[in-house]
DNA sequence: ACCATTTCTTAACTTAAGTGAACGTTTTTG
DNA sequence: CAAAAACGTTCACTTAAGTTAAGAAATGGT
């Protein structure tokens, strides 16, 4: 688990034993069940996640149903808003499947950062680099319609359309469940031929 | 001009004489014309663009028309994907109205943050900020109808809508010209009653 | 193994966005 | 200044998503 960890940092920034010690000795790895909520609506909070192995999402509640903005699987990590401007949260985060994580928050984050400037790059490289696919992302997202996103999905992360249910896919498609099962079906039409 | 900058800066780490005199040796302040085209697709570029005054977009050309995905306006900063992946570029930058920009590219960043570590915090904050505030636009856009998006854009960014065209808006806001002429029409006759 | 709940699909109907075309208006430019 | 190009609006028609409701399938808990 550790290993899976410091490959990935490795792609960025090269560690001593010394610093991959004392990430060990502050991170906090969490075991976390399916369907476990991390965070809730008006709750504040100050974890970040790492996603070590499974998978977590972020959703709101509006009119009652719940509509899923965003899914972090293997090696994604996500800063809730609220961490950054220490205000009650707008979204719930809960687990999709039966789920590792690393916890960390800002009081550790800076200590770490004081010790070990090499840390601050990391994370900044980590930001800009998520910053700049954030963008892509969206912008895939404008400029096509829900039938290519699904399309898109199937090619970019089919892994998601097999461990998420569908009616929080519809969501994260930005369409109703019932949308998503009508275009399923078409697609599935179009392919008999 | 340079308090502006500064200003924004000190909103995050406070700077000496001596920080801001390197910044200002170094940062290349450019005054572009409407119209000018500051990437092309294809195109590969080091240049990160921070807007001190006026506006600048992202657009895609597919199949021959121009999808605008974003527009960056005072005190916005735009890294291109490219600069990042060092691949060509998947999109055209260009600008929207008479701008004043500030051009960086990662030699003169390296050189910068080796000199002044506070950079590199910088930088790490505004990215992660940046990240955070472009996740809950994702939401908000994913969440809400072509109707809702133009209503929270006249609420949030007035400005855009004067001065920027209408058949960009549109690509923004995730649809087609037409369709935000006819949206426009829609609203203005619910207002009557 | 059974019941309750949640999830997924289907269908009929409504609403809004996409498309193609026409037309008036504004802006550009030679 | 005049012609051309770009822009915005409107319209009729097509296509796909939203809505409401019902029922089938899968899942979870005891």
């Amino acid at each position: 688990m550790h290993d899976l960890l410091f490959d990935f940092i490795s792609k960025y920034v090269s560690l001593t034993e010394e610093e991959k010690k004392a990430i060990l000795s502050l991170a906090i790895f969490h075991s976390v069940k399916k369907g476990t909520i991390l965070l809730k609506e008006g709750e504040k909070s100050n974890d970040g996640y790492f996603v070590l192995k499974g998978c977590i999402r972020t959703y709101y509640i509006i009119d009652g149903d719940e509509k899923t903005t965003a899914f972090y699987t293997e090696m994604e990590a996500l800063t809730p808003h609220c961490v950054i401007t220490q205000a009650p949260s707008e979204y719930y985060i809960s687990c999709v499947n039966d789920t590792i994580l690393l916890v960390s928050n800002p009081d550790m984050e800076a200590e770490t950062f004081d010790k070990f400037p090499k840390f601050v790059t990391l994370c900044r490289i980590l930001a800009e680099e998520l910053l700049a696919k954030q963008q892509i992302n969206f912008d895939e997202f404008k400029t096509s319609s829900p039938e290519q996103r699904y399309l898109n999905l199937l090619q970019k992360r089919p892994d998601l359309i097999q461990r998420v249910p569908q009616h929080q896919l519809a969501s994260y498609l930005g369409i109703k469940p019932q949308s998503l099962s009508r275009l399923r079906a078409r697609i599935s039409e179009k392919n008999k031929d």
